[in-house]
DNA sequence: CCAAGGCAGTCTCTTTTCGAGACCGAAGCT
DNA sequence: AGCTTCGGTCTCGAAAAGAGACTGCCTTGG
């Protein structure tokens, strides 16, 4: 049980990884997205085994990630993004923007683009305070109020 | 060998994520942001066995994300970031905003905070041309160059 | 020169997870 | 009744992960 005790250190990227970081659990949500909301559709689309399927999509509704509703008890059930979920986009966009960059070299397979308008989704890293766009070497990190609070 | 396919598929979040997606990678990752370069540090950071992350750092070079480099021939061998590997960093941003805002009950573990003021680094999701943020609702995907160059 | 220790790997063995595919039961046609 | 669709379960062999000991090289100290 030595890896998902990652999970009770403080930091907030190695907490996530452990609920997100495995083959198969970032692909469905990118289906999510997409729209998709069955079970088999989640199979189909991405050829993942159905109990590997059945056991992710168990552990991102414990997670409140998706939430599993069905209507009238003899309805399929559907897997659908919470807010919690939702707010994973960007995550997803982050990878895209890199993918797009460094592994399609035809150019990109798809565009994300603004509904409203002609541009495409990106994704940039910036501070909340003076706007200006930072890479990782405009950051020191600093410890903050969830670590003070930690008794390891 | 059915989900390494899943790399020539032409989709820009896939493709990152075969490489990406699995327990260690991103936290091995994460720790080459935090100025971590020599094996056993990734060892004693992480607690990951020696042998994978001899396996994944082997990987993380093949695809120069991270470089290995040994000057001497006799002088103990480094992992640094590449430019590609650098590019990661809004990923592992994205990663932390969602870890703060729903896995850190006590406030943030660590704020990454802009070298020269006092503001914190957020990833946004914008468009490019009208500069709107956006939400995965603002989203709509439409076929790429890098699809129709596709002969699956 | 020898002993001790640190470092990056490597090897071995056990446990866990994965993958493929068959199987099941409850609707829902026809 | 018989066939299909759908979500879900079961089994079993294959692959990956984990732990921990072990190796070989170099440095340091005596």
């Amino acid at each position: 049980m030595r890896y998902e005790e990652l999970a009770d250190l403080p930091c907030s990227i190695t907490r996530p990884l452990v609920v997100l970081g495995d083959r198969w659990t970032l692909l469905i949500l990118k289906e999510a997205f997409a729209g998709v909301r069955r079970f088999n559709a989640f199979q189909a689309n991405l050829g993942i085994p159905r109990s590997r399927l059945h056991d992710r999509l168990g552990r991102l509704v414990e997670h409140e990630i998706l939430a599993r509703r069905q209507a009238d008890d003899a309805e399929h059930p559907e897997y659908r993004l919470t807010r919690k979920g939702h707010d994973l986009y960007p995550i997803l966009m982050a990878i895209k923007d890199w993918g797009d960059a460094y592994m399609a070299p035809d150019g990109p397979p798809v565009h994300y683009r603004h509904r409203e308008c002609t541009g495409e989704a990106r994704v940039t890293l910036a501070c909340d305070c003076c706007a200006d766009v930072m890479t990782a070497h405009d950051v020191v990190p600093e410890a903050g109020p969830g670590l003070v609070a930690y008794q390891g």
